[in-house]
DNA sequence: ACTCCTATTAGGACCAAGTGCTAATTTTAA
DNA sequence: TTAAAATTAGCACTTGGTCCTAATAGGAGT
């Protein structure tokens, strides 16, 4: 068979690799009957990252998912508590809490950490997010700390509503407001 | 600080990579405060492969799974995924996810498995929740399996709005609508 | 046929992160 | 103090590359 001209090399390519990230540059230049040099100028070409690389990039993709959130993972810590008023923690934000691909927080994280101060602000024995709305307004990367603020909105019959803001710096990262469901201790 | 036993090392040493299998020898080596030599020598006797088998190792782990599919970084356990369109996960109510007072989970956990789900059905390079709205509809409890069903209700620029429904056996325990951020890679 | 231009090959120096080996030095324990 | 165990050092070699320069092959146009 004729070879392929250069653009159907490099598409085909580009496709096998999506499907058959492990292959070397020797394996791909047989599989294409050119030489290994101009499988290399592929690669530049299509800014296709080398063998080790590739892998990494799958591995890591593997790792994020393992760390998640763990339990005794402390959601924040807490700096100030006023019952059923107002709360304040500090969140680190470090490497466990972001994709290591771009090292932008997880949403989940923020959203554990002002949930959590929403629960505890209440002053009562059960108290459970029955519904929230959130945003987030900038991601957040490693090495920055987080503030959430919440304070009690309203408070009636069975719910009260809390509004967290958190904050790196000046910048607000971070909106919700949580209706947290409470009872008093018989019930459940 | 004195020196650990060699002994002890090997076992610190074999956990360090559990959680971080991404060291080289030189780093280990400097954490550890001994000569890079010893750390192989150690590596050796605890036969653990080198960096890039055992990243080799966890890329694979990932490519078995399901193949072209992005099972990313999602909590819980992806069982189904049809990109741009539906996906589906199951996330098993243990100890750890749960108030040890009532056993009741953790609102976060819910959000968490959600908003992951949310962002994985998502075919992006990069995809952040930019903002959500979020029941908790009934107390889930430690040994529920909840399975999230996530569905794609609008696509437009810059922005997906996922619905996500969660379930434990017939019952909703809970729902959320995510709009979600998306961009290809280049920018930031 | 001759000339350009692109594509393909070739080759060498260098790199990271090792393996495998031998040998020297240090530490520890009997 | 002396033997055994542990640590450190050094060197050659390996993979799967990068980066750079240079040579050659194939066509298209004139």
């Amino acid at each position: 068979m004729s070879k392929l001209s250069k653009k159907e090399r490099q598409e085909q390519l580009v496709e096998m690799l999506k499907k058959k990230p492990f292959m070397t540059d020797e394996e791909i230049a047989k599989h294409f009957n050119v030489s290994v040099q101009t499988i290399r100028l592929d690669r530049l070409e299509q800014s296709i990252p080398e063998l080790r690389e590739r892998i990494k990039v799958v591995a890591e993709r593997n790792l994020d998912q393992v760390r998640s959130l763990r339990v005794d993972e402390v959601i924040g810590e807490m700096i100030d508590l006023q019952l059923d008023q107002s709360a304040i923690s500090i969140l680190d934000i470090g490497e466990e809490h972001v994709f290591t691909r771009n090292k932008i927080a997880r949403g989940h994280h923020l959203f554990a950490q002002a949930n959590s101060l929403a629960i505890a602000v209440i002053d009562e024995e059960l108290a459970l997010t029955a519904s929230a709305k959130i945003r987030f307004l900038r991601s957040v990367k490693a090495g920055e700390r987080v503030v959430a603020k919440a304070r009690v909105v309203e408070k009636r019959a069975g719910r009260t509503k809390v509004k967290v803001e958190s904050f790196s710096g000046q910048e607000m990262v971070f909106a919700g407001t949580f209706t947290v469901y409470r009872a008093e201790k018989e019930k459940y």
